[in-house]
Order: C-alpha cells, then sequence, then structure tokens
DNA sequence: CAGCATATACCGTTCACCGGCATATACGGC
DNA sequence: GCCGTATATGCCGGTGAACGGTATATGCTG
C-alpha cells in the first residue's frame, strides 16, 4: 500500500500535466520553467519517466497531433495520476513544515529566512 | 554551482539532526516518527547516507559515547547542512505550492482536500 | 548551408536506496 | 539457560530512476 516516494523529475512531469495535457516537449519546458531553471529534463529520463507513469496508471495519452510533421503526442492526468499528486502534496508540505520549524527553533537559519 | 535534489530519506536524516544531535540509530527511530510510520530506514542506507554527508561537509560528528558497552556516535548539522536543508524547504515548499493550484485550478483534488 | 529549435526514441552509466547479513551486548520471557 | 527483541554499527549485492549522449527528422534563421 505504501507507495515509493516520487522523485523530483516525476512529480514535476506530473505537475506540468496536472495544469493541461502536454505533449513531451511542452512538459520540457514547463519543468524547466516551475523548477526556476534547476531541472532541465534530459528526453532519456522523459520518456522513460512517461512510459513508467503510463504503465502505472497514473497518466494516459490525451491525443495525437501532427504539426510541421512532427508528431505531438499529449498526455493527461489520470483520476489515479491526480490522488497520487495531491498525496506527494500533503506530504512535501509535511515534511518541508517539519523541518522549517527545526530549523527555526535551533536558530540554524542562515539569513534569518522565513523557511 | 546547481546542487543535485535531496532526495527524501536523505532530507529526513537531515531534518532528524536539525533538532538536535542524534547517534544513527536515533536517526533511525525519529525519521520512522516524522514520516508517520512510511520511512523505515534500512541500516546501509542510513550509514552510507552518514558517510556521505559527512564528506560533503553537511553533517559532522558532534561526541561519541559509550552506553552499555554500546558505541554511539552522535552527528549534528553543520552551518553549510543548515543552509542546504533551508534551500530544500523552499523548494518542496514553491513546488508543492505549484502542484496543489494546479491540481485545485484544474478540479482534479478526489476529495475536496485542501491540497 | 550550418546551426538551432522542435520532437520522439534508445542506450550505457551512475548512484542512492533497498534488503539482507554480520557482529556484539543487554534484557525479558519461558 | 536460551530464544527473541532492542540497541548499535558496518558491509555488500542488486535494483531502478535519472543522467548524458546519440540517433532520426523537419523547419526556421543567419
Amino acid at each position: 500500500m505504501n507507495e515509493p516516494p516520487l522523485r523530483e523529475p516525476t512529480f514535476l512531469i506530473l505537475t506540468a500535466l496536472a495544469e493541461e495535457p502536454r505533449h513531451g516537449y511542452a512538459v520540457v519546458e514547463d519543468v524547466l520553467r516551475i523548477s526556476d531553471g534547476r531541472i532541465r529534463l534530459r528526453a532519456g529520463t522523459l520518456y522513460a519517466a512517461l512510459d513508467r507513469l503510463r504503465s502505472d496508471g497514473l497518466i494516459e495519452v490525451d491525443r495525437e497531433e501532427v504539426v510541421q510533421s512532427r508528431l505531438r503526442r499529449y498526455y493527461r492526468l489520470t483520476a489515479l495520476g491526480a490522488t497520487r499528486l495531491a498525496d506527494e502534496v500533503d506530504r512535501l508540505r509535511r515534511h518541508a513544515d517539519t523541518a522549517g520549524r527545526r530549523l527555526r527553533a535551533a536558530g540554524l537559519l542562515p539569513e534569518g529566512g522565513t523557511a
């Protein structure tokens, strides 16, 4: 019952698809944007993850288009994928809160940040 | 300059040490508690991570005690480790906020949760 | 026409984590 | 007295997500 935690690139791929159906390359662009330029998904990572998420039932093919002779395969979140992502959001929040509270309590925050 | 993201077990180990210096076994217990029983650190994961974090300068040995003929090696966060953990907290919060906002906007939240 | 953006796909390598085992002492139950 | 469990650290083989690079193709720009 306990799913293994999503890793960051996978989490961001699901987040990209939570906004609207996107094709692979558009996912790369969105992930780059929402991660403040930190995560530049490699082709190998992206398509392997899409296949894996699809076989796990977290995403599914929305439609396929051909634009300028190039195939675009759009993916969307499934209900299962949305549930999974929501669970991960809760977990992330709890972990961030716990760590933030402890850093503050211990006076370990380097710059007086609000973390 | 861009550090690779911390994975969940590693993040939780740093969080355990952010409260107070702890020895390995105490880290396992604390991580089990703060992860709601989800993450039961394996010995291999724990001591490998402690060695890695130490050589990366994120933690250091606080002291060593012998209790009932058993060695206890206590670790504590370094200033660098606290900075790193605070950065991760910020990143987790941003990611959780982005994903939560999108799930809500898309009406994809399964249970009307607050995620 | 060279280089870049778009777009998908494959493949070898790396490394954190998993799972199990080894070692050792103390304590409680039977 | 012995077995199982808790405490406590350490080693080792295997897995799998992610990395980094390459292949394939078309269209746009300099």
